[in-house]
DNA sequence: ATGTCCCACCGCGTGGGA
C-alpha cells in the first residue's frame, strides 16, 4: 500500500500533472494540499475517471486539502483541526482508507516571522499536538501526512544560511515538530533514508530546482501501530522536473499488508507492489529507498539535470 | 532585497500569499 502526500499548488492549474502522476505511480492513497479551489471547483469528475474516490475541504484562493483513494471511497472522519472555532482555513481533513486512519494536513507557512502569521502557525501546531496525541493513543494504525512547513533539522535543507530567519526553520517551529516525535510518531522518510539527504520542495526562485537546492518539509508521521509495516519511502522527483510543476514533489511511503489474522483478498492484492524488488539502480531512478537496509544509508548523488 | 508562480479582481495589470 503506497501512501503519498503532494502539495499540488493549485489543483486545477495542475490537474494534467496530477492525473499524469496518478497514472504513472498509482498511489493507493494521495493526500493533496494547496488546492487553491473553492469546494465546488474541485475536479472530482476527472479524478474519478482516473480511478480515485476523493474527499476534500476547499476554500477560495488559498489552502484546501483532499484525500484520494484508488478504487475506493475515503470515509471521512473529520474536517478542520479542532481547538479553535474561529479558524476557518481549510488545512486539515481525516479519513479512513483501507483500514488505516489517514490525516492530511497543510500546516501554516508562518512567514513573515515574527508576526501574527507566525503566531497562528505556532498555535496551529499546538492544536495539532492535541489531536495527534488522541490519534497516537487510538490503538488504530494512523499516518499524518502533509506539508508541515517545517524543516526539522539543518540536514533537511541544502543550506540553512539564507533561511535562518524563515518561519520554516525557527526553533519554535522545530521544537513543536520535535514534540510530535516525542509523542512517539516516526518521521517515515527520515527513518528510511537514515542520514541520506532528501528533499521534497524546491522553491521557484533562483533556479533552486536546477541546483537541487531543496528543503524537506513534506512529512509522513506514523504511529506505533503502523510503523512495523513501513517498507520503503521515496520522492517522485520526476514530477518536479515536468513543465509547469508544483514547487513540491510527491513524497510517499510503501506499507506492507497488515499482519493478517484474517487475510483478505484486498490485502493480498496490495502485496504485489510491496513484493516488487527494488534494485539500487532502480531505487535511484525512482527515488525509492527501502526500509531496514543491511548497509547504512549511503549518500546518493541526486544531481538535477 | 531579491527571486517565481498561483489566485482573485474585474480585467488584459496589480496585490497578496507562499
Amino acid at each position: 500500500m503506497k501512501i503519498a502526500t503532494f502539495n499540488i499548488n493549485g489543483v486545477n492549474t495542475r490537474l494534467p500533472a496530477l492525473l499524469e502522476w496518478l497514472r504513472r505511480e498509482q498511489p493507493d492513497v494521495a493526500c493533496l494540499q494547496e488546492l487553491k479551489a473553492p469546494e465546488d471547483a474541485f475536479p472530482a469528475d476527472a479524478i474519478a475517471e482516473a480511478g480515485y474516490g476523493a474527499i476534500w475541504h476547499g476554500q477560495k484562493s488559498w489552502n484546501g486539502v483532499a484525500i484520494l483513494a484508488r478504487d475506493a471511497e475515503p470515509v471521512e472522519i473529520g474536517r478542520g483541526l479542532p481547538g479553535d472555532p474561529d479558524d476557518l482555513q481549510s488545512r486539515y481533513i481525516e479519513a479512513a482508507v483501507g483500514g488505516i486512519v489517514v490525516v492530511c494536513l497543510y500546516l501554516p507557512n508562518g512567514n513573515p516571522q515574527p508576526g501574527p502569521k507566525f503566531d497562528y502557525k505556532l498555535a496551529w501546531m499546538d492544536r495539532l499536538h492535541q489531536r495527534a496525541q488522541q490519534w497516537f493513543d487510538s490503538g488504530q494504525p494512523v499516518v499524518m501526512a502533509g506539508d508541515y512547513n517545517v524543516v526539522p533539522t539543518d540536514e533537511d535543507i541544502y543550506n540553512p544560511k539564507s533561511w535562518r530567519k524563515d518561519a520554516l526553520l525557527q526553533p519554535e517551529s522545530r521544537e513543536r515538530y520535535q514534540r510530535l516525535l516525542d509523542q512517539g510518531w516516526t518521521d517515515a522518510v527520515r527513518h528510511v533514508f537514515g542520514e541520506e539527504r532528501v528533499y521534497t520542495f524546491w522553491d521557484y526562485f533562483r533556479q533552486h530546482w536546477e541546483r537541487d537546492a531543496g528543503l524537506r518539509i513534506d512529512h509522513l508521521l506514523l504511529n506505533a501501530e503502523l510503523l512495523p509495516r513501513l517498507r520503503s519511502a521515496g520522492v517522485d522527483r520526476w514530477v518536479r522536473g515536468q513543465a509547469k510543476p508544483s514547487d513540491h514533489a510527491p513524497t510517499w511511503i510503501e506499507l506492507a499488508p497488515p499482519k493478517a489474522t484474517r487475510p483478505t483478498a484486498k490485502s493480498a492484492k496490495s502485496t504485489k507492489q510491496t513484493a516488487k524488488k527494488t534494485t539500487k539502480k532502480a531505487a535511484k531512478k525512482t527515488g525509492a529507498k527501502k526500509a531496514a537496509t543491511k548497509t547504512p544509508a549511503k549518500r546518493t548523488r541526486r544531481a538535477a539535470q
